[in-house]
Order: structure tokens, then sequence, then C-alpha cells
RNA sequence: GCCCGGAUGGCGGAAUUGGUAGACGCACAGGACUCAAAAUCCUGCGAUCGCAAGGUCAUGAGAGUUCGAUUCUCUCUCCGGGCACCA
């Protein structure tokens, strides 16, 4: 028994005494940045969830180490939060106090555990020295109008007067009463992370984050392509507006439906349904987060009174309100196509509104065409061999071989050939085969049908051995037989009342391992089948039958009857003017197209992600660092608006604004600027100069080549102006445009940067990621050199867009709200009696009128400031940047050291991150990109997971349940280094695994004997502990590459018990082995390394390589099967050829006995491993 | 409802691309040391039949592919996680 209370101290004095985890800023080694989430120090203390991953990436670190990287593995404490709020709210203590105390809580625990952080880069959230740049950064998103004042909704508990986080209402019940949770509108700081939601998901495929992460990330911000489209409001000149997913299905519209909380509700609604309709409002209103969500709640709405006209065919339908439409999504209203949706389909049914069918099952001409000359292709494969295919067959097979690469198997259904299976296996594809086919011949033979005649589908219908082989089938080959499986699994489909499953389409199969078969459909039906009854038992009318070109096939549309449920598939297009007979994909595309010719609708993409809320009326967070000014506020200004080439400032965008500000009450000044078509940037300023007089109140709006005579013009003012927006500006002629060489004469390409500057209060550039026209790296380095804000919006798709409109409204408007100067950061959050919101749901902040009240930081007049704080987010949204430079007072983080350090290679946290910090921070990460703040794009170049750390009874370990296991007492009675490697040998990383107390004893008992080898010394080590020694270098090694720690620590524990076999192990081999183990066990293997007289620490050596001859065995058990049983083992020599190995296996007395005189059919040899003996 | 995971001895878990199922640890049993206990060391430890040699059955259930399946395919059951009226 080792004393762990001495060493473990002891140790880590003498490491921070000697520094050896300090990351050293731009060293030549490689670097790593590995990082764990920083933890929330509670007032509860670490437990022993908490250290798991520490541990994991520590030991990681730590090898990284000794492998000669420069490691940087930071810890700090994301300070900021509810509990230690709502202790202060309790207690009246400053939460700054309990926070410190948490902090020196939780440092102490996690320092006892010896974990190689570096310490000299800790960082707190709650500092001030941090929140300044927390509080900077957020002006950034600022200045560029991503972050913005809204009305939201809250959740307010009415008992205890205060706004409540999600997750203290849960369930519609207030975390701290119990009472009933209201929604309350409450104006709010948003941050403008939708406008990056394409980005977020496209660039998920430049990082290596967990598949799960991924793809949570992906459908939380849920991207879904369609069209938007206007309703006029029969006998008005409102319109309203819906999102749909399905544009081919206008046609199909029987009634609108708006949220009940759209703004045109109370415009439109009659007289006589007035109080009906404001009743079922006020209701909804009252109904809970909960009540409102639950999907399977009976549809509930009510008539406005109002008709809207379909755009499409003019024809007038009711308008409805229901709650089944969320007001926060789309547009907040849709058109209602009950035969193609089914909530639309069961608020029809319920309200006996009509049910139109539009889309029918079935196949378009088009699509007919495409399969038939994939039919041609197939006949023509089926002759030859696919090396002799031209023309058609061999354009079928490359299709398939393009359609199921990357597959890692193919199923064959059909009258398989070897040959088709060699062929495709020969092109990288796993072939599985099934011996359905020849199974179902050998039935039909059964039934006395002629083999060369045989009556496939019939038989097909009524033989049911394979029910289920289809059901997620891939059709590989659709010849006879496979057709008649195709039947076969239509019918099983049919009678499970779904739809199937097997894709005829481009006569090929889906790829069976992502794809499935969900989205195929199928079409076609073998003639002598009763195509009628079949359809009608899944609730199908057959609309039209015709024969395919030989005769032996039925194509049949057939529509879903109204009653039978909505059919929400793909199909074609009926009862649809111009659409019918078209497929639904390209069904959608010409609705959109005419759409927007009609300028009635646009193709469109929705997002379900919101905009992040930035505010809090809480306390405990960082106080957003803004004022606001009524007088700045109600300036009347003076918009100029410049555009100065090929083009006007009266057409595309600048009508619109122009109405926009005009109807504010702001003046508008738009010139037509001199020789629009052959422009001279110096004549353009120089008109301007002499017809606009420009004044402190000017606004600048330039777009395209306006922002050079903008950036050209500014310098020459005499006045400063309010704020200039250069969209689409640029620093150079690098497009690639007809205009190009008369917009290179135009202009001298220096512009006087440091005078543009002067000239205006604030600049800020919306750059356009698409890259239409102007590099985006153009418009960084534009920002960067006039130090601007920068918005960059996608997707633009031309120079001028109506998409761009509302951000360029943001960006032009002047609120009132003034950013502080960067000197007056940070805001520090100012002293208060009491922790509270106030009675009306404000942050205490607003009860401390020095706080709130204070001159305008643009014009110095009375102002006030925001009183509500970040939310929780913030800080943890760019903390890993910080480590990078914890102690800069100048920046957030040197540029340099950034560029060095950046991505984290390596990221761990829990699950429950992965929707909100994890889509925070990679948001925040790539706004400061666009900004060139940060070097790359995304800051995480890989994401892992670990599992949660259960307690014993396998329940999740809680204060109140009692259940929580104290890593100090561990530490106390087992020691640091114990606790260490349990905690890695508990389970894989990634699952949950239950807490055991005798698990930590079993790995105490280990670690005593280690501590005991030194006892052991021999002077030379046997062969089998040296070959146990490297085996274990190696798989120690390549375990912890792949974060396989608790099969590396197996690995250990083999090696220690075969030294305690031999009964001795050499000096040498012993060193070796204890810097392997040392990332695990580093106080243990300290304190042997001095024992043994190590030089150093054992935590500055090098790691120790394997021998390659070591590893390999010269011998090996051999297995010897038969028929897969295994019936011997003998020792084989290892490279032994395989007929020795055959022979070898072939002369083993048991062999012979067991095979008593049988001669083998087959023998396979597997190199190295076993000889399998094939009889009859 | 939809989407992801997962299911292996009494327990936690191993099993690099299909190739000896149960590494390692816990618990348990036996032995050595001891007056005794603890600690330590050694041995055994899936089920079943057998004195034994050895056989048979076993990776949630059922099928399929394969010389061979914990691993691949299909169906079903249960458990965990995520999303949940997203038009």
């Amino acid at each position: 028994m080792y004393n762990h209370l001495e060493i473990d101290k002891k140790w880590q004095n003498r490491w921070e005494s000697a520094g050896v985890f300090k990351a050293e800023d731009y060293s030549v080694k490689p670097k790593k940045y590995l990082l764990v989430e920083f933890p929330f120090p509670s007032g509860a203390g670490l437990h022993v969830g908490h250290p798991r991953s520490y541990v994991a990436l520590d030991v990681m670190a730590r090898m990284y180490r000794a492998q000669g990287n420069n490691v940087l593995y930071p810890m700090g404490w994301d300070a900021f939060g509810l509990p230690t709020e709502n202790y202060a709210i309790k207690t009246g203590r400053p939460p700054a106090e309990a926070t410190a105390e948490n902090i020196a809580t939780f440092k102490g625990q996690i320092q006892s555990l010896g974990l190689s952080f570096d310490w000299s880069r800790e960082i707190n959230s709650t500092d001030p020295g941090y929140y300044k740049w927390t509080q900077w950064q957020f002006l950034q998103f600022f200045k560029a109008g991503l972050a913005y004042k809204a009305k939201t909704m809250i959740n307010w508990c009415p008992k205890c007067k205060i706004g409540l986080a999600n997750e203290e209402a849960q369930g519609g019940v207030c975390e701290r009463c119990g009472g009933p949770v209201e929604k309350r509108e409450k104006e709010q700081w948003m941050i403008g992370i939708t406008k990056y939601a394409d980005r977020l998901i496209s660039d998920l495929e430049t990082v290596d984050y967990l598949p799960r992460v991924r793809k949570q990330q992906e459908e939380w911000i849920g991207k879904s392509e369609g069209a938007e489209i206007e309703f006029k409001i029969e006998g008005s000149d409102k319109s309203m507006r819906v999102f749909t997913t399905r544009p081919d299905t206008l046609f199909g519209v029987t009634y609108v439906t708006l949220a009940p909380e759209h703004t045109l509700v109370g415009e439109i609604t009659t007289a006589e349904q007035r109080a009906a309709v404001s009743e079922y409002v006020a209701a909804v209103a009252r109904k809970t987060e909960m009540e409102r969500t639950d999907a399977t709640r009976e549809k509930t709405g009510v008539f406005t009174g109002a008709y809207a006209m379909n755009p499409a065919n003019n024809e007038r339908v009711p308008v409805w309100i229901s709650d089944y439409v969320l007001a926060g999504y789309g547009t907040g209203a849709v058109m209602a196509v009950p035969a193609h949706d089914e909530r639309d389909w069961e608020f029809a049914k319920k309200f006996g509104l009509p049910i139109k069918n539009v889309v029918a099952f079935g196949m378009s001409p088009a699509e007919k065409d495409t399969i038939a000359s994939y039919e041609k292709g197939f006949a023509e494969y089926i002759e030859k061999t696919p090396e002799q295919l031209t023309g058609v067959g061999k354009k079928w097979i490359d299709d398939f071989l393009e359609r199921v690469r990357g597959s890692k198997a193919v199923l064959e259904i059909g009258t398989a050939s070897g040959r088709d299976a060699n062929y495709f296996s020969a092109n990288g594809l796993e072939v599985i085969r099934t011996d359905a086919v020849e199974k179902f011949v050998e039935y039909q033979k059964s039934l006395g049908h002629a083999a060369e005649k045989l009556n496939i589908l019939d038989d097909a219908l009524s033989y049911d051995a394979y029910d289920g082989v289809f059901a997620n089938g891939v059709l590989l080959h659709a010849n006879e037989s496979g057709c008649a499986y195709a039947i076969r699994a239509i019918n099983n489909s049919l009678k499970n009342g779904g739809f199937v499953a097997l894709s005829f389409k481009n006569g090929v199969g889906e790829k069976i391992e992502s794809e499935k078969v969900g989205g195929a459909r199928y079409f076609k039906f073998w003639k002598q089948n009763d195509v009628s009854s079949l359809l009608n038992k899944s609730g199908f009318d057959v609309l039209t039958v015709s024969e395919s070109e030989d005769g032996k096939w039925l194509y049949v549309i057939a529509q879903k009857k109204t009653d039978a449920g909505a059919f929400v598939e793909e199909g074609v297009a009926v009862n649809s003017d111009f659409l019918n007979g078209l497929a639904t994909s390209e069904a959608k595309t010409n609705m959109i197209a005419w759409l927007e010719e009609q300028k009635v609708g646009a193709r469109k993409i929705t997002y379900k992600l919101r905009d992040w809320v930035f505010s809090r009326q809480r306390y405990w967070g960082e106080p957003i660092p803004l004022v606001h000014c009524d007088s700045c506020a109600g300036e009347k200004l003076q918009y100029v608006f410049i555009h100065g080439f090929k083009g006007s400032v009266n057409t595309d965008f600048f009508p619109w604004l122009k109405i926009q500000m005009e109807s504010r009450d702001h003046s508008v000044v738009a010139l037509e600027l001199p020789n629009a078509d052959e422009p001279n940037v110096e004549e353009q300023v120089q008109f301007l100069l002499d017809n606009v007089t420009f004044t402190p109140n000017t606004v600048i709006v330039a777009h395209s080549l306006g922002t050079v005579v903008a950036q050209k013009l500014l310098p020459k003012l005499l006045v400063r102006v309010r704020k200039t927006v250069l969209i689409d500006g640029f620093m150079e002629p690098v497009f690639v445009d007809h205009s190009r060489p008369k917009v290179e004469q135009a202009v001298d390409w220096n512009f006087d940067i440091a005078g543009v500057n002067n000239a205006t209060q604030e600049l800020v550039l919306l750059a356009d990621e698409t890259e239409s026209v102007f590099p985006l790296e153009q418009h960084r380095k534009m920002a960067r050199a006039y130090k601007a804000a920068i918005q960059v919006v996608k997707p633009v798709e031309e120079h001028f867009c109506a998409d761009i409109e509302p951000a360029i409204l943001d960006l032009v408007t002047i609120t009132g709200w003034n950013a502080l100067p960067d000197s007056a950061l940070p805001l520090t959050l100012p002293q208060v009696e009491k922790y509270e919101p106030t009675d009306n749901g404000e942050s205490p902040l607003a009860s401390i009128s020095e706080f709130v009240n204070t001159t305008c930081p643009r014009c110095g007049g009375a102002a006030t400031r925001e009183t509500d704080t970040m939310p929780n987010w913030a800080g943890s949204s760019w903390y890993f940047l910080r480590y990078i430079d914890a102690h800069n007072d100048a920046e957030f983080a040197a540029a340099e050291k950034l560029k060095y350090w950046m991505p984290v290679d390596l990221y761990n946290g829990g699950m429950e991150h992965t929707t909100l910090h994890l889509l925070y921070s990679r948001f925040w990460n790539k706004f400061m990109f666009d900004c060139g703040f940060v070097p790359t794009s995304e800051p995480y170049a890989r994401r892992v997971s670990h599992g949660l750390i259960m307690a014993e009874d396998g329940t999740k370990m809680s204060k109140s349940k009692g259940n929580v296991v104290n890593p100090d007492e561990i530490v106390a009675a087992q020691g640091a280094d114990t606790l260490r490697m349990y905690e890695l040998f508990i389970g894989p990383f990634s699952e949950p695994a239950p807490w055991s107390e005798n698990g930590v004893s079993g790995v105490r008992r280990f670690l005593d004997r280690v501590m005991r080898l030194p006892e052991m010394i021999v002077e030379a080590d046997s062969e089998e502990v040296l070959r146990t020694l490297h085996k274990t270098l190696k798989k120690v090694s390549e375990d912890i590459d792949r974060m396989s720690f608790n099969t590396a620590v197996a690995q250990h524990m083999t090696f220690v018990n075969s030294v305690y076999a031999a009964g001795g192990i050499s000096r040498e081999s012993l060193k070796t082995y204890v810097r392997l183990l040392s990332v695990f066990a580093p106080h243990v293997c300290e304190e042997l390394w001095e024992a043994l007289g190590g030089e150093g620490l054992v935590s500055a050596q090098s790691w120790p390589q394997f021998n390659h001859n070591l590893v390999i065995d010269e011998t090996f058990e051999l297995v010897v099967q038969i028929n897969g049983k295994v019936r011997d083992r003998i020792i084989a020599a290892t490279g032994m050829p395989d007929d020795e190995l055959k022979a070898l296996a072939l002369s083993s007395p048991k062999i012979v006995e067991w095979l008593a005189g049988v001669q083998p059919e087959k023998v396979i040899v597997v190199k190295g491993k076993l000889v399998n003996i094939v009889i009859p």
C-alpha cells in the first residue's frame, strides 16, 4: 500500500514549480489544442462525473506532449449562471463572492486530480477583464447590424414576478414556486444567427464531428426549400404571404390558415366572426407551450369570415385561424392543401372543408420515357457481358454504378447471375445475393408449372414465405421474376397501409446504406394483376391505365380517396392546369417559375432556427454596453443614395428603401449621376459635391460602383456624416464583368482610408457571401482596412436582390441605440441591494438610477443604459479564443497567437450542448472570422462527446436523490491515480456508465501491484515479459489515439499480470513501462521514476517506442475448424504459407479422426488465423 | 409519431476490415501464508451433459446471406437519447 496522500501532493507541487504543462506560443513543435468544456462552478462542488472528460483528454494531452507536440490544454470557469444568481436572491450575498468561493472549491478539486492543465491561462467569464471582451465582441455584432431589439415571448411567472429561462419553466410550471407560467411579450436584444444558418449547415462538411452531433445540428437549423406565395384578401388591398415546400399543390388549396398571433387577423376578420375569433385568440394565448405543441391534440380553429384569392386560379378560399400554424415559422400563415398534407387534412375533416386532389399516385410521361430507355438499356445489358456494352446498355450500367457508389452492399433480387455479382464486386460494391428467386422458382414448380412457363404473378401473390424481405428492399434487377417480387412487396406494403419501397425509377436500385427506400416510388404493374382491387384496398381510385410498349405492363395513375387520408408522397400532378402530367419535382420548379413571372411569389428557403435571444432581465450576467438616446433617435436624417454605374438609383432596391425612409419622415436624395453608362468616378464625385448638401445628419447608402464613388467622396466632405453603408463595396475591380475595363479606367484605386474614416461616424459594409460579383475576401480586406463593421449575407444570387432589402434597411436605420466606446469597456456590474428582478420584470440594474442615467456617447445628451444582461451562452461562445491569450488587455486575443493555435484540434463536451453552445460558438466564431479577427471559419476541427457517469443505481447523479459521489472522497481514500484510472476503465468513453465502488478498489489493487514492481527487478527480462511490454506499448498508444481508454487500462493490467506471472522485470523495461503508465497514473509513476533513478520528471520524458520484431510472435495458435466449428488448435510458425497451414491442419490427429476418411470439399485458409475444412 | 444510438456471463465490459465469443476488472468459490482475520499471492469461474477426454447450446427474439455471423441484410421486442403540428 503506497501513501497516496503524500505522493499526490508532492508531485503536484513539483509539476507546478517546474512548469511542465505550460503551452508555449509560437513553438516550432507541432501544436495541439485540446479543449474540454469549462465548467460552471456550482456551490455543490465537483461530482465524480465531471472529471471523466478532463482525465481522458489529460491522458491524450500528456501523451501528445511526450510525443513532441506543443499541447494547449487549458481550464477556466463559466461562472455566470442561474444557480449562483438564485443563491444571491435567497441569501443577499453578492454573486461574485459566492463565485469566488465556488471557483476555489472547484479548482482545488480539479487540481487534486493531477490534471496537466496550463493554469497560467485560467479564465473566468465573470472577471471584468474577461467580459470586457465579451462586451466588445457583442458590440461588433451590434455595429454590423446583427444585434437588434425585438419583441419576443418570454416565460413569465406572475407569482414570482420574474422572467424564467426555458429550463426553469419546464412543463409550464415555475421551477421556483411551482405555479403556472405565462407567456409575456418583452423587448429583447436578438442576434441574427439565422443570417448564418446556411453556412452553419454547409460548413459542417469541413469539420470532423460525431455523426449524431452533426445530424442534430442540421436538424436544429432545419433548412427547407420551397416558395413564398402571395394571396390577396378579397375586397381589400391587403394580402398575406404563405410559405410552402409544396408549391406544386397550389391548385389544391381549399382554404388558408393564419397563426392566431398573425397581425392580419385583426384587420381582416369580419364583423360577424369578430367575437369568435377574439375568443379563440385569447384562448390560445392562455395555453401553455406544452398544450400548444402537443401534436396529438385535435385540431382547433375559427373562420375569420374573410376570403383570399388563390393566385394560381383566382379561386376564392376561406381564411381560417388555427394554432396548428406557428407564428414563428415561415410567414405564420399556410396555404392548406388537405389532400396532400396530414395536418391540413385533419383540419379539413374536422371543419368540413373541401379536399381537392392535385397529386396522383403514378408516373409522369417524362419519367415513363426515362424508365423505358433504362429498360432498353437493361435489356441490352442482359444480352451482353458488362464489358461488351455500348449505347443504352452502357449508359444503364454506368448509371447504376454511379447511383450505388459508396453503398456497402447491393442486395440482388431477381434472377441474379454470378456474372452481375462479379462485375459489381469488381467495381467495389459488396453484393449480397439472395436465393429468394431460386426458391420461388422451386415453389412455382411445386405448384406444377413448367419451369419455362411460370405463372409468376399469381404465384407471387400467393407466396408468403418472403414477406418482409422487401420492406426495405433494394431492387437491382427489374426483370420478370424480380418484378413479381416487386408486386409481392407492393402487396405487403399495401396490406400494412403504407407505401413502398421499390424503385423502378431509372431501372436501378437505391442505396442501401442511407437512403433506404422510403422516398422511392413504384408505378408499374404486371399486366395480369388486378390493379384496381390492389389499389382500392389501400384507399385509391384508379384514374387511368395504359399499357407498356411491350404489352407486359400497366402504367397506372391513381388517386387517394379523400376520406382515406392525405397523400403526401410525390407523384404526378392532376387537376392542376399547366402542371398536369408533371412529376412533383418538375411541377415545383414550374410553379415557382410561374409565380416569379407573375410576381405573386418566389423561391424561398426557410429555417427552423430562430434568432438568438441575447438578453435576460437578470443581474448576474455581462451588462450590455449600449445606451439609448432619445435625441439621437429622433433626428431627422438625410439619406443620400449613390449608385453610379449602369443603372440608377431609381431601380432595384433604392426605390423601396426610399419609400421606407420617407415614411419615417427622413429626406432622401437619390440623384441620377452623370454618364451612368460610361462613368467617371471623379466626375460623379464632383457632381455630388456640387448638388448635395452633406450634413452631420446625412446617411450615405452606396452600392456597387457607388461604393467607390463614396470612398472618393467622403474625404472631400467638409462635415462628418452620420453613417455610411457600403453595399457590395469593393477595393479592387477583380470581378469578371463586361464592364470591368470601363470601371478600371474610371478610377484610380488608391483610397484615403483615414479620410474616409474621419468623414463618417459609422461605416458598415454589407457583403455577399455568394461571391456573385465581388469575392468575399475583398470585402474582408476592405473591412479590416477601414476597421469597419461587416455583415455577410447569404444567399444573394444576383447583383441586386430583394432578399437583402431587410438587411439593408436594418443597416441604414438609426435607432437611438449607441455603443459605448471601446475605452468605456468593461462596463462593470454595479453593486445592488437586491438581486431580484423588479416587479415589472426588469433586471435589478433598472432600479439603480446612477447606473441607468448617463450621457450619450455620441451627442453628449441625456441617455439611459440598457439594463438587460447577456445570456449564459455569451461568455462561453468565445472562451476557447481567450485561452490563447488569456491576459491580453489590448485585444481579446492577439491575431498572431490565434493564427498559431486555432482551430481547436479536439473538443470534448456533453451532448446536451450540441444545439445551443456548439451552434452559438460556431456562429460567433464565423462572425469574428468574417470581421477578420479570427483565422478560421470553424472553431473546432473535431468534436467528440463523453457518456455520463451514472449513480450506482443506474440513475443520474443528483443532489436531490442523494446519490452523488464526491471525487474528494475517492482521492482521499484511494488517491488521485485510482480515481483517474477508474474513470477511464469504467467503460467506453462515449457511453454512459454506472459508478461502482468495487470497481474503484480493483484499480487501486492494480496500482499497488505496480508500486511493488521495483521489488521484482531482475537482471534480464523473460522473453514473455519483453514481448508483452512491446505489445503493450503499441496497443496503449493506439488505444489512446482512438480514445479507447478502457481497453488501454485493461492492457496495462494484462502487462502487470504478466510480470507477476514471470516473477520479474528488468530495471530498463520497468522504466520504459513507467513512462507509458505515467499518462494514466502520473503521481505513482513519478514516485517510481524517482525510485528507479530516472532523470528529471517522468512527465517530461519522451514517449516510449515499441520494437516491431517484439510485437509479432514467432508462433501462433492455428485454429482448425470443420464446417465452421473449432475442432483443434495447433501451434504454427508465423508467416507459414497457406498450403503448409492446410497440410498441417489436415495432418492433425484430431482432425483425421473427425474427418473419418471423408474427403474435404473445400479448405479455407485465413493467414495467421485459421483453417476451415468444409465437408459435405 | 419521426430520427439516431444500444441490447454479449451474477455485474461493468472486450472482440482493428465477417475468422478461436467472454480480454481486463468486479463479485463469488477453493488453496497458500497466518493462532486467526485482513492484506497479499496462486487457481477456478457462461449454461448444460459427462468420472474424464470431450460433446452440445449460447452474444435481446425470429429469419436470411456465408465455408464461417456478436459483426452484414430483413422483421419484431425492449432500453437510452434527440426532435416533436417546422407547412
